[in-house]
DNA sequence: ATGCTTTATCGTAATATTGCGATATATAAA
DNA sequence: TTTATATATCGCAATATTACGATAAAGCAT
């Protein structure tokens, strides 16, 4: 009653909801974005240009860690996060692969 | 304190990560890949195929109706539900423009 | 050494999501 | 008409997520 009951489901159906689910939130997204704009690495900044509390950018930082799609560089008192190029890849294939087996028999 | 502050974000952001968070659960998951994988449209079996209560599995096609990513068709007492294959291709379409426009710069 | 800056973590409040039983509604079947 | 079947909705309980202030940890500047 009330939690995901992921046992139901098998791994892949699992992991593939778990990479929706991180990008799901305006605010990941926009520091995605960010990240991605700039041609070198950025710190935070992201704090002053989206519009939320650092501990709350600290927070989505890490769910975006958590599927590997950013890397963070330690760099004295600052942290250095970048797109991790690979594992972007990998993702949006993950993604397509899904939108490509699925759906194309019906009605 | 604890809501998503949409109005932070611009229109695309936030539909973006809509769309992102619809798919990011188990059970829709496994609902598309069902839907997705019967050669016919399939009603209701849904139900007894995925191992959830029929008011979750109701919500869950609800969620997914939303974003327009099924259809439901009435037929009689029974409902048939399949994919929108537009919009199945249109959402797969803006997900890939994200990935493509984002994570090209960086390191 | 002391204070400043940057980032992460903890604890907590507000809100959202998930799941389901009970119930409503509508068609099919008897 | 009565009963069964299929689906949606309501209301609630359990849990998860989002956001942030306070604080910790660690490096930089003085």
């Amino acid at each position: 009653m009330g939690v995901t009951k992921t046992q139901i489901f098998d791994t892949s159906q699992n992991e593939l909801a778990v990479l929706f689910k991180v990008l799901g939130h305006p605010a990941r997204i926009a520091i995605l974005q960010y990240i991605g704009n700039q041609n070198a690495c950025i710190c935070n900044d992201i704090v002053e240009e989206i519009g939320l509390a650092q501990p709350t950018i600290s927070q989505h930082l890490k769910e975006l860690k958590r599927i590997g799609i950013i890397e963070g560089e330690i760099e004295g008192n600052k942290v250095c996060y970048c797109i991790a190029q690979e594992r972007w890849k990998e993702i949006q294939s993950v993604l397509n692969n899904f939108f490509n087996e699925t759906g194309i028999h019906c009605c």
